[in-house]
DNA sequence: CCCATCCTTTGATCTGGGTCAAGGCGCGTC
DNA sequence: GACGCGCCTTGACCCAGATCAAAGGATGGG
């Protein structure tokens, strides 16, 4: 599970201290100084297009930012949800894969490309950082993967509440005892492309968790979980999964 | 689009060459010859079971490997095929995420993780070549989320069979002009398990194809495509995807 | 050569989730 | 306070793919 706390409590830019060099020397932490710059974006902004010229890499500080792909015909399947501390780009590669879009609104801290790729050649910490980062996403990815191809609408739902809880939990350090209060970040639409459904079959698991007592609703955005337990049973993960998002 | 050629050229171990050093020095490489070691598998046995404690990693020599999640129902999901060249493992990790299979006769080249680990705290290429590996595998595995979440029965099979054949493509060196074979490696139920689908709907699936004409069959192992662009456009892709397996 | 086993195909039927359609609810704006 | 607009819910119906069932090939071993 990743701690966030290290984040929490740094008034400054997180990649610092998370994502990029938490061992490297003063030098290296003023040259990467340099070369760094923040970006906002308003909720529902892009911040990238798939296929478009990527000048950088960063960052999330703040917010949230999703990763989708689009077939020509419309369909749309979210591949990733970046949290703050979450690593966008890959030195070494051109142009996006993806589309980058914010899902709320957004502070990025981002590193010109070119600099921040020669700056690795020479501090061997930042690459191995980023070997970590990419190694639990790509774990992250490979359980949602299970996700997608073999459970069913239900277990997708519970599956997405206990990955956002789990999160929250550990945000609030408050362990998972009794009532869980959690804030959704998404629209329906947008828990439907990340779990392959409609936003229809969405709205209708969420009311049958309700009606069977799994979850409780205030307002649209606001759940509440009382029986974490059951909710992670719903899920179907044979383990609690130590799933990241 | 991943270049095999190197490994094909190559009668020694080809970690050496693609996966961990190829601009390591002499010194290095004698390094990473000292603790490493072969294991041959035959096709169905496992190489590792999740929750195992992994004590190596490395990467496959000959045949092929897959990565497979299981629920406690029986239900599973193939995460990712490993083919010659690619790596196995993650450094920092004591515990396998995922069951490992041999899906054929399979020989691996192995580094026990603790020296590997050594290794590469004090040579920056390792984790640099490493990182870029994983970045492939982690787009590989987004494009495959958008094939389980949204293609359909057709569109998934005529996808993997063009990421076969691409790869095909590349081992013969033709270029994809006129007729090009296939040889599944894959029994049908394999192939649902990658695709999130049941074995008779792969199977349906596949004689729909051939009565369509987008491929035909010779025996059921191996697959004649006469135009690779039709296949192409049977999956769906927006672009040819540079889908890596 | 025959049998056993495994893999594959095909048919019949069922169903989870998609599609289409109609309202409901909150919220900002005029 | 009524309108418009986004977002969400619910209902009715349908269909792609799952499930259940049966029967063909392959292939290897005795």
């Amino acid at each position: 599970m990743q701690d966030y706390s290290a984040h929490i409590q740094c008034s400054a830019c997180p990649i610092r201290h998370r994502a990029v060099c938490a061992r490297c020397d003063t030098d290296e932490l003023s040259q990467l100084e340099q070369i760094k710059y923040y970006r906002s974006f308003q909720a529902g902004q892009t911040v990238i297009w798939a296929a478009d010229r990527m000048e950088f890499v960063g960052s999330v500080v703040t917010g949230i930012a999703s990763l989708t792909q689009t077939m020509e015909d419309g369909r749309r399947q979210m591949v990733g949800l970046l949290l703050p501390s979450d690593f966008v780009g890959r030195p070494g590669r051109a142009v996006a894969a993806f589309d980058v879009t914010a899902t709320t609104d957004l502070v990025m801290c981002c590193f010109r490309k070119k600099p921040f790729e020669d700056m690795m050649l020479h501090t061997p910490h930042i690459a191995q950082r980023l070997l970590e980062m990419t190694l639990d996403e790509l774990d992250a990815a490979r359980e949602w993967m299970l996700l997608l191809g073999r459970k069913t609408a239900r277990e997708k739902i519970a599956s997405l509440l206990a990955i956002i809880a789990r999160r929250e939990a550990a945000l609030q350090l408050k362990k998972a005892k009794g009532m869980l209060t959690v804030n959704l970040p998404l629209t329906r639409e947008e828990m439907a492309d990340y779990l392959g459904l409609t936003l229809e079959t969405v709205s209708r698991q969420i009311s049958a968790l309700r009606k069977d007592g799994v979850i409780a609703l205030e307002g649209n955005r606001h759940v509440n979980i009382p029986d974490i337990d059951r909710l992670l049973e719903e899920a179907g993960d044979d383990s609690d999964g130590g799933m990241l998002v």
